[in-house]
RNA sequence: GGGUCUAUAGCUCAGUUGGUUAGAGCGCUACAUUGACAUUGUAGAGGUCUCCCGUUCGAGUCGGGAUAGACCCACCA
């Protein structure tokens, strides 16, 4: 037997145990030995972007996912876990351009759209690689036969296939719609793609002309130059009257035409009360000139200029537009005031420039329109109903509510952008004519449409795109991998990205393939630094998980991340934590050491007889193991894993180590420790897979693999709750032992175990009162019961320990009165539920019989 | 402004359908220990479960209100 090392060491081991894994081929599910009805588990990798490398997020992310996965693989389940990445178009193209700027001092229009293009995927190539590694370096049994990337051959004929038909069935529409748009990237931006700026800016108060009725108050004075309406509170008192009015007048010798119109957004105590709309450069107008059928007028342009037609101020950009309306107005007379005001300014996420709200010609998917494809229902239908009739779950249920509320107030989505890199548009231009389809149409002079579609629309088909929806759905039907795997089972992913990313990935399943694309939605929260502040690169607080892993290991990366948190929390973790979790693999490691070197011929043994657990000790801890894996098992159906991870630490440590190997080096049974090992090692395994692999095939020689175990499952007739309460009786006196132990010399652990193998409790309470360790260091095997004479008065505080038995009597009698009251009150046996009241009157016996050993404890002290 | 959530030990959090001495980890204090364990073990101190009202035989748990905080959405014309 070679030797074993006193400490396990993480960077000797993990990546040749990851290769074993790879190479045996059972992270596809297609190698696994399962029946042919056996259940698909799958759960497609939310794809990093691969903009930059991973951080402690993923990682909490990675090893979430394994968990899930290698439990329910060990389950018998058909276990899929489809890895990729994201392409990320904006995020993407921005870090390169930023890239370009600082090393070549270059621009994307100084290399061309090509050139351009080319630098992007060389980039892309090598974060790309750096991520694959990172996730593999953290335990990952991701299927890397089947990895995808979102802007990958199969994605982008999947994506063409799913514009086509969005097209077809009139999901998706060209319309001119207000957009935020960023004058100096010349792209539209999504809401989210907004950052806001507090700053100061002046607000102005004036009349279009002497003769309107109604002062107005704006930030934007050029812009009231496309005003087609003011509107006001319809409970406004004050202009109540004038409402439905019309009238043309001349603000700065434009001519307006403004209708006086009522809308209950209007606040009565901002400004004069009145808002004058303007709905081509206002978000809140666009939506006041749908409802009462405005004429919008378009002010300024894509680069930020006052349009023709405006007199002398067509040309000037709106800063210059805004000076010389202002001025106007000054000289008129009609500006009444100027005053500062706070202002949160949009701005573009990209470049900081302030973002205009612009009508344009984009792409939409329209969210309300009845599609035949959905039965006559609106894709938003569609996508409130499988909340709402819990097809599907989130976890936890208190997302469900933000989910709906998102949906209910959900818009049509622009999915053009103005970016180079991304999926191309399967449209075609020529003059007024225009082409949808996958390929390009015949002819010549058709010119396809530049921009390209917003990440959100190949991240929303994920689920299926990944099967091979392309070829594998037709005719409403699945095969291959889609009929395999699809819906699949757990979406894993972050809380801030329900709006962005969950309900899009719903709406296009079902638009897609007609079903949901997921059964339950596990949400995790951020993973934050010891302080519960967020991990940035700039505050330098940030874990680099790499680093952690080469210090620590992966399995305690890994612990570190999974207990203590709960879905929907933000979990905090620091340094000090992993290494606590460190310290517990080691102990595993030693459990085992200790196992391997004390019986060299001992085996895991999967099933014990029940004649091999033969004293008090072994019933404990075989019984308490029975209980620990219905409750792993439970708490991991519930996706409780904090709950898991925390029960199975406290039994390897608190149980097994610290008890039962303890009375192992008096009464030895190698038969329950190898089943007890056997056990142990497959229920940690989800949670700590290196370490437990390791000690799995250096205890078989390598034969076997663990992670394909199976799972454990209860063995009901070793459940002993006897056995377990009377060891646990055992453990409290020898606690009391030890409360007292002073003058011990020695663990009093391994003097009483000795005992508690042959003879009764009672016993145990007389010898102890009488016994006195004389022999000051003895080794386990000198000790002899009889020389042990220990008078136990002599060793403790007597008066100190007649006080505190005093006071635990006094308590011990009041909850046996109280508890007495409770039995003999008829409303609590009436409505009380039969296991509470049984459950209660154990617990009085329980009580007295306590009350009945400290009072005889009292007593002996004299 | 609309919505969701949270409040339990010094810190970070558990606490299942209400059930009777409210738990864990870390930290703290004391003692022991180089023994399978880059230590570990044992014990201890520490809580009016934010506050008020209600339902109930019984509330950390359910209902109403107050206070404080977190987040999401919409917006600041």
């Amino acid at each position: 037997m070679p030797e074993i090392p006193k400490t396990y060491e993480p960077a000797k081991y993990e990546d040749k145990i990851y290769k074993r894994w790879e190479e045996s081929g059972f992270f596809n599910p297609d190698n696994l030995d399962l029946p042919k009805n056996a259940k698909p588990y799958t759960i497609v990798l939310p794809p990093p972007n691969i903009t930059d490398k991973l951080h402690l997020g993923h990682s909490s992310m990675l090893a979430i996912q394994d968990l899930l996965i290698r439990f329910h693989r060990m389950k018998g389940y058909r276990a899929l876990w489809l890895p990729g990445t994201d392409h990320a178009s904006i995020a993407t193209q921005n870090v390169v351009e930023k890239k370009l700027l600082k090393e070549m001092g270059k621009t994307r229009h100084d290399l061309g759209k090509v050139k351009f293009l080319q630098e992007v995927w060389k980039f892309l190539r090598v974060t790309q690689k750096t991520i694959l590694g990172q996730t593999r370096k953290m335990g990952a049994s991701l299927d890397w036969s089947r990895e995808a990337f979102t802007l990958d051959e199969e994605r982008k004929k999947a994506v063409k296939k799913m514009f086509v038909e969005m097209y077809n069935e009139g999901a998706i529409y060209r319309g001119e719609r207000i957009v935020n748009w960023c004058p100096r990237c010349k792209s539209t931006l999504a809401d989210d793609e907004l950052e806001y700026e507090n700053q100061k800016t002046k607000l102005y108060t004036f009349k279009y002309s002497k003769d309107f009725p109604i002062a107005i108050a704006t930030t934007r004075p050029e812009t009231k130059l496309g005003d087609t309406a003011v509107a006001v509170n319809p409970k406004d008192l004050r202009y109540k009257k004038l409402i439905g009015q019309t009238g043309t007048v001349y603000f700065c010798g434009v001519p307006l035409k403004i209708k006086i119109i009522a809308d209950r957004n209007v606040e009565m105590d901002f400004g004069t009360g009145a808002l004058g709309v303007t709905p081509a450069h206002s978000m809140v107008d666009w939506k006041m000139a749908e409802d009462n059928d405005l004429e919008i007028v378009k002010v300024i342009d894509e680069d930020g200029k006052i349009r023709n037609d405006f007199s002398n101020f067509s040309g000037h950009t709106a800063l210059e537009a805004r000076e010389m309306v202002v001025a106007e107005l000054k000289k008129a007379g009609l500006l009444e005031k100027e005053e500062e005001m706070e202002n949160n300014l949009s701005t573009c996420y990209r470049c900081g420039t302030a973002v205009e709200p612009l009508p344009s010609k984009q792409w939409f998917i329209a969210v309300d329109k009845k599609l035949k494809r959905l039965g006559g229902k609106s894709l938003k239908e569609k996508a409130l109903e499988v909340a709402k009739n819990k097809k599907i779950q989130f976890i936890p249920v208190r997302f469900t509510n933000r989910y709906i509320d998102w949906i209910s107030n959900l818009h049509d989505w622009c999915i053009s952008r103005q970016i180079w890199f991304g999926h191309e548009i399967p449209v075609w231009y020529k003059g007024e004519e225009i082409f949808v389809g996958e390929k390009a149409p015949k002819g010549k002079n058709w010119i396809q449409d530049p921009d390209t579609l917003d990440t959100w629309f190949s991240s929303g088909m994920w689920t299926f795109s990944t099967l091979g929806w392309s070829q594998n759905f037709k005719n409403g039907k699945k095969s291959g991998d889609l009929k395999k795997f699809h819906p699949t089972q757990v979406l894993e992913t972050g809380y801030e990205i329900i709006t962005l990313w969950v309900s899009r990935m719903i709406m296009m399943s079902l638009f897609a393939v007609g079903e949901i694309p997921f059964e339950n939605v596990y949400l995790h929260g951020m993973v934050l630094d010891k302080f519960g502040k967020k991990m940035s690169k700039s505050k330098g607080n940030g874990i680099d998980p790499l680093d952690v892993i080469n210090q620590f290991g992966t399995d305690a990366v890994r612990l570190a991340l999974l207990v203590g948190s709960t879905p929907g929390n933000d979990v905090r973790i620091s340094e000090e934590k992993i290494e606590s979790f460190r310290n517990f693999v080691t102990k595993l490691w030693n459990i085992y050491r200790y196992s391997a070197t004390t019986y060299p011929d001992m085996k895991l043994i999967e099933k014990i007889n029940f004649r091999d657990v033969k004293t008090l000790a072994d019933k404990w801890i075989v019984s308490k193991l029975n209980v620990l894996i219905s409750e792993v098992t439970t708490d991991l159906d519930g996706y409780k894993f904090s709950l898991a991870g925390e029960k199975l630490q406290s039994f390897i440590w608190n149980d097994l180590a610290d008890w039962y190997l303890e009375i192992s080096k008096i009464e030895k049974n190698e038969k329950v420790l190898g089943y007890v090992l056997d056990k142990i090692l497959k229920l940690a395994h989800p949670f700590a897979p290196f370490v437990t692999e390791k000690i799995w095939q250096d205890s078989f020689s390598g034969s076997k693999i663990l992670m394909i175990e199976k799972w454990p499952v209860t063995d009901k007739k070793l459940i002993d709750k006897k056995a377990e309460r009377e060891f646990q009786k055992l453990q409290e006196i020898i606690g009391q032992v030890r409360n007292i132990r002073s003058s011990y010399k020695i663990d009093p652990v391994r003097v009483i175990t000795a005992y508690s193998l042959k003879i009764t409790n009672q016993e145990i309470i007389e010898k102890l009162a009488r016994v006195k360790i004389v022999n000051s260091k003895p080794t386990t095997k000198t000790i002899k019961i009889a020389n042990l004479n220990l008078d136990i008065a002599e060793l403790i505080d007597t008066e100190k320990e007649k006080a505190r038995l005093q006071k635990e009597i006094e308590n011990l009698e009041k909850l046996v009165t109280n508890t007495e009251k409770l039995l003999s009150n008829k409303k609590f046996i009436s409505s009380a539920p039969k296991e509470i009241s049984e459950r209660t009157k154990g617990n009085l016996k329980e009580y007295q019989e306590k009350l009945e050993n400290q009072k005889e404890l009292l007593k002996n002290l004299g």
